[in-house]
DNA sequence: GTATTGACGGCTA
DNA sequence: CTAGCCGCCAATA
């Protein structure tokens, strides 16, 4: 089992993401001091019941929902972002695509 | 022990 | 734009 830092590191990463906001798998993971273990972020909100946490606002680092569409998270999701002023087409958000890294994300895609 | 799978990611064609 | 391929880690069969 992996340690319960790295899973609490990841959930702390995911609550850090501003509403309106989202990020990549690989980015929460990164974040966290994880690189690489973008499957581990993905399956720690797979296992996550905190109602508290801003999942929805993790995507896949193309900005595409990770839930086939159509699927009840597919769903749940997208509306949970367009709640938040997040624009979904198609399973795919406009405008505010995953950050690529963090200082993309604190300076913007200068550069 | 190996094989398979998954809310992934990046590169190449 | 999509499709294919490979690398990655952890859980499960």
């Amino acid at each position: 089992m992996s340690d319960k830092t790295s899973i609490e590191r990841i959930l702390a990463a995911v609550r850090a993401i501003p509403r309106g906001q989202v990020a990549g798998y690989g980015e929460v993971a990164r974040r966290a001091g994880l690189p690489g273990r973008a499957r581990l972020a993905a399956r720690v909100l797979s296992e996550n019941a905190d109602p508290k946490l801003p999942w929805h606002r993790v995507l896949r680092s193309d900005g595409r929902i990770a839930f086939p569409e159509g699927s009840r998270g597919y769903r749940e999701q997208s509306q949970r972002l367009r709640a938040e002023g997040v624009s979904v087409v198609k399973g795919r958000v406009r405008g505010v695509k995953a950050a690529r890294s963090v200082e993309e994300l604190i300076w913007g895609p200068e550069d």
